[in-house]
DNA sequence: CCCCAACCGTA
DNA sequence: GTACGGTTGGGGG
């Protein structure tokens, strides 16, 4: 930017309400949808864009921004808890506008504008002042008394409904006093609408008066004896701070942190099609037709574009990703990433009425636990016709449940034995609802005796006709696939050369709203949404030895059990889907639960190569070391015992050899664990420290040497994980068959483990991980200055714990020192008890309370953050992440003290883990993209909490590094600017443990 | 055959 | 002190 540019700063926000309030005449999309305030939105920046020239501004812009309040809590909350206290909620048909104004920004090409903690009116003074220093031109598109004070020469605000352009004058003519005095003005006035306090019985031409005669506030305050008027004297003596307080809530910060500088807000020409498939999608006809027009587009040509917002979602909590900037500073590929599944209409356009969306939820939990269930609505679908008509009905309504039923729940393994559909015809009416299901066998046997080997039964459609008239309905986006745990239909029908397309997950819905307080597998979840208990899996095809895999059973049962299951599937999503927009959870559900579906269901089906020579050469030495522990050991006891088991070790050690018992278990037990073994080693017993020695070699051998082989794939020859998405209560991952992320590292010995895990030929892994990214997420959330500082300057941070308890300098500190701070740090992660850091470090209970003590004094905030944390979980019984994810805590009140312990610990760690879980979750998400932007071919294969793997051709590695790297170093942009730098190390290496 | 307790691998 | 999953031994049915 230059001297002599133009730039408009419009602020959204305050467009929005302005609009709304003036509009009277309610806009209403076909669906019910209200759009008054977007229509005019619209029109105005268009006309900006477009003839600024012949409007009152009479300048064409050179740069242009939008710009929007982040969410309600600001710093000026914090400097005075009321502000803005009693602002109700926005009208019903304001809401879903909020969302829609800034995808109109960005269908018109212009960057959105955002920062957490402030509101529009500073970043618009900010942006303003940095302009004018430069020497540019500036209009403020408002005409909120707020923005006044930032007139002068240079600045002007523009009033687009009056079309009138206000600069110093007009604001002397309005308020009576310059530009420069309007904050003094406003502190003396104050404003009952955002419950700024000002000097009671004082209003704008008092004000003005008194800033006349006595210049400015404090002069005014300071001289307030010599006011005339008793009772006007009296007021301002008495409320002089309320006044200076005021002042500072209404004067703006103009040193607001930037995503975007100045220069990034030049004017870009328009997409012509892009805006037109928004304004078409909004039904904006006449300016469709402009756009049009001016763009030489047929709009004819260009298919609507699918709004990301629907009637009745998002009723509270933002979208903290709302605001994407156009040109984001890095481009993370979130466009891409974005909800592909909308509602379909029939199940939109509801709830006009005026119901809340929480009324609307609990309609809809109200109508599903009285509406019962109708198996005479289930079918089985033995041809083609009949499943075309299925698939058509689908296509109509829009939704459907699907459901797959396969041999194995091992998706990389399983074989397709049969899917079900399930379709709702009246979705408008809940309580009447009515939803049919049909299942469709393809490959089900003739039965489980029969000596020929089971042939295929009769009337099934082949398997290759039923997917090939399958597949255009799941690959099409424009009908909504609700699936349970949907990964794993995902992958087999992947396996299938299907990719499902536009999706639900009720599994994931139910996760996100009750992550911690309860089970989200279907029966369950039946049980408690739908008052219905399905047919158990076990009921149709046995268990154990008398168990059948899906293929071999009776094909009427199988339709039972099949079409309940998506039946079910579909009434969940009815249930639980607007209570994610009811509580305000549609967007972590949308932009850190379902896109991981299919980014986890290709990690997965990638697997990763693992050598399995390696493993059995390991294999075979660490059984000959253990063998030569048990000899040793057998000598020791004077016996031979079962040494795995701790029964028969407690009964040696703490029995026949009399050694002092340390920890009991919680059955009353001696307890043989490691530490007790360490503690007994160290008082000059042999035999303790070969057990431990024992039992790590043949950990590492039963669990990861003689394990890991079997899982490789017949086919792939590879190991595939399965990751889950929802069974951890602070939103981590989890993996199993195997567990890949528990492969050893700490030890040499374990490490070699890791020496199998290799890559293709002509490729490399590449482990990249974040660097103490819990510790940094504390440092934001609890706002630390030495943390943040210390991250800043990449000093260590244990260390610096030390040096700031201590006293000792960092230069030449002990070891010692600094192990015990690197425990409190991780303590303090952990929820920190005396008693857990005293174990920890096997020092007095006292000793780690006077650490702690110590601790707290240095660092009072995090204290603040713990007891704040612990006071909002028993509150609400849930914390929240710093993207909105919650984690349920419902025994945080218990009145068992040892209970009640454990739920604060664990609710005060839940915000750190689970932020730092929603940060890799998001580079995740972002990270195919971004590849994919470069020109890469890197594959990601693992996740291991703070660490993604992938495998990346040799010479790709170079351009490669950065760009993960940068993928996951941004990955809370920009959604939230974090408070300190996320660092991420990265290598290359042929297997993990070099890479690592 | 199923489930639980104890133990231990990871972040 | 947080969050997981896998293996083993051992008890109950």
């Amino acid at each position: 930017m230059k001297k002599g540019d133009h730039l408009f700063l419009v602020d959204g926000s305050g467009f929005i309400f302005r609009a709304f309030h003036a509009l009277p005449p309610l806009t209403r999309k076909s669906d019910g949808l209200p759009v008054g305030a977007v229509s005019g939105f619209c029109n105005m920046l268009w006309k900006l864009l477009t003839d600024a020239r012949d409007t009152s501004v009479g300048v064409t812009p050179t740069h242009f921004a939008v710009i929007f309040d982040y969410s309600a809590k600001t710093f000026r909350k914090d400097i005075y808890d009321a502000y803005k206290a009693n602002r109700q909620a926005p009208p019903e048909e304001l809401i879903p506008q909020f969302g829609l104004i800034r995808e109109a920004t960005r269908a018109f090409n212009l960057p959105c504008i955002e920062t957490e903690g402030f509101e529009a009116d500073d970043i618009i003074a900010t942006y303003a002042r940095q302009a004018e220093a430069i020497g540019a031109d500036v209009t403020v598109v408002s005409s909120d008394k707020d923005l006044m004070q930032l007139v002068t020469p240079m600045v002007h605000m523009y009033d687009s409904m009056k079309d009138k352009q206000i600069g110093i004058p007009d604001v002397i003519e309005k308020w009576g006093v310059p530009p420069e005095k309007m904050i003094d003005l406003q502190a003396l006035v104050g404003d009952s609408v955002d419950n700024v306090p000002g000097i009671p019985g004082i209003g704008p031409k008092t004000a003005a008066q008194l800033l006349e005669e006595f210049g400015d506030l404090d002069t005014l305050l300071a001289r307030a004896g010599e006011i005339k008027q008793v009772k006007r004297r009296e007021n301002i003596v008495a409320n002089a701070d309320q006044a200076r307080l005021s002042r500072q809530l209404v004067s703006l910060r103009t040193d607001v942190p930037l995503d975007l500088a100045l220069d990034a807000l030049v004017l870009e020409p328009q997409n012509g099609p892009k805006l037109i498939a928004f304004l078409k999608a909004m039904e904006f006809t006449t300016l469709t037709r402009r756009v049009a027009a001016a763009c030489d587009c047929n709009a004819e040509e260009i298919e609507p574009a699918v709004l990301k917002i629907e009637w009745g979602e998002r009723a509270h909590g933002p979208d903290l990703d709302a605001g994407v900037p156009a040109k984001a500073p890095i481009d993370t590929g979130e466009a891409a990433a974005e909800a592909p599944a909308s509602l379909p209409k029939a199940a939109v356009a509801k709830g006009v009425g005026g119901a809340t969306p929480a009324e609307l939820a609990q309609a809809r939990i109200e109508a599903f636990a009285k509406a019962k269930l109708d198996p005479s609505c289930y079918v089985t679908v033995r041809d083609v016709e009949v499943l075309d008509d299925w698939i058509r009905a689908a296509q109509e309504t829009g939704l459907v449940g699907f459901d797959t039923e396969t041999t194995s729940l091992d998706p990389m393994q399983a074989e397709l034995v049969g899917f079900s559909l399930a379709i709702a015809d009246n979705t408008d009416n809940p309580t009447g609802l009515a939803v049919r299901a049909a299942y469709v066998p393809l490959i089900h046997k003739t039965g489980v005796g029969d000596l020929l080997g089971g042939g295929l039964a009769e009337n099934q459609i082949p398997t290759s006709e039923a997917l090939a008239r399958l597949k255009p309905l799941l690959e099409d986006p424009s009908v909504l696939k609700v699936a349970q745990n949907l990964k794993f239909d995902y992958l087999v029908m992947k396996r299938h050369g299907i990719t499902v397309e536009s999706y639900d997950d009720t599994m994931l819905m139910s996760y996100v709203l009750e992550a911690g307080k309860a089970n989200h597998g279907m029966d369950a979840l039946s049980e408690r949404w739908l008052n219905h208990k399905p047919i158990a899996f076990k009921d149709v095809a046995g268990s154990g030895k008398s168990g059948v895999t899906f293929d071999y059973v009776d094909i009427d049962k199988a339709t039972a059990y099949a079409a309940e299951d998506a039946d079910v599937t579909l009434r969940l999503w009815m249930v639980l889907k607007p209570q994610l927009a009811a509580m305000g959870l549609t967007t972590v559900y949308e932009r850190l639960e379902r896109p991981l579906v299919e980014v986890l269901a290709r990690m997965e089906e990638r697997g990763i190569t693992i050598d399995r020579q390696i493993l059995s050469r390991l294999s075979g030495e660490l059984a000959q070391k253990a063998a030569a522990f048990e000899d040793e050991i057998y000598q020791l006891a004077g016996e031979k015992f079962t040494i795995g088991s701790p029964k028969q070790l407690g009964d040696i050690l703490f029995g026949k050899m009399g050694l002092p018992g340390g920890a009991k278990t919680k059955t009353g037990q001696w307890s043989t664990s490691a530490s007790v073994l360490e503690d007994l080693a160290a008082t000059g017993h042999e035999l303790p420290r070969k057990i431990v020695d024992w039992r790590q070699l043949t950990k590492l051998k039963s669990t990861y040497t003689d394990a890991l082989p079997g899982y490789v794939h017949p086919e792939t020859k590879r190991v595939h994980t399965c990751y889950s998405l929802a069974s951890t209560t602070t939103g981590r991952l989890s993996s199993s068959e195997p567990n890949l992320q528990n492969i050893p590292v700490r030890t040499a010995e374990g490490r070699k483990i890791r020496t199998a895990f290799i890559s293709t030929p002509g490729h490399k892994l590449v482990s990249a991980d974040y660097s103490q990214i819990e510790l940094r997420v504390l440092a934001h959330v609890a706002d630390i200055p030495q943390l943040r500082q210390a991250f800043s300057d990449g000093i260590d941070i244990h260390a610096m714990t030390a040096s700031e308890m201590f006293g000792v300098p960092v230069e030449g500190m002990p070891s010692e020192v600094r192990r015990r701070a690197k425990a409190i740090n991780f303590g303090i992660i952990y929820g920190i008890s005396a008693f857990g850091l005293a174990n920890q470090l096997g020092i007095e209970r006292s000793e780690a309370g006077d650490y702690i003590k110590k601790y707290f004094e240095r660092f009072p905030g995090i204290r603040d953050y713990m007891e704040s944390t612990k006071s909002f979980a028993r509150e609400n019984g849930y914390v929240e992440t710093i993207f909105g994810r919650r984690a349920h805590y419902p025994e945080i009140k218990s009145s068992n003290p040892s209970v009640r312990a454990f739920n604060e610990r664990a609710s005060i760690n839940a915000p750190i883990q689970g932020s730092a879980a929603d940060i890799i979750r998001r580079a995740m998400v972002k990270m195919e993209p971004a590849l994919a932007k470069a020109g890469l071919s890197a594959r990601m294969l693992l996740q291991v909490h703070d660490e993604l793997i992938f495998e990346v051709e040799d010479e790709e590695i170079e351009r490669t590094l950065p760009v993960i790297i940068s993928t996951m170093e941004q990955a809370a942009m920009p959604a939230i600017a974090m408070k300190v730098p996320l660092k991420v190390d990265a290598r290359a290496a042929s297997n993990w443990d070099e890479a690592h």
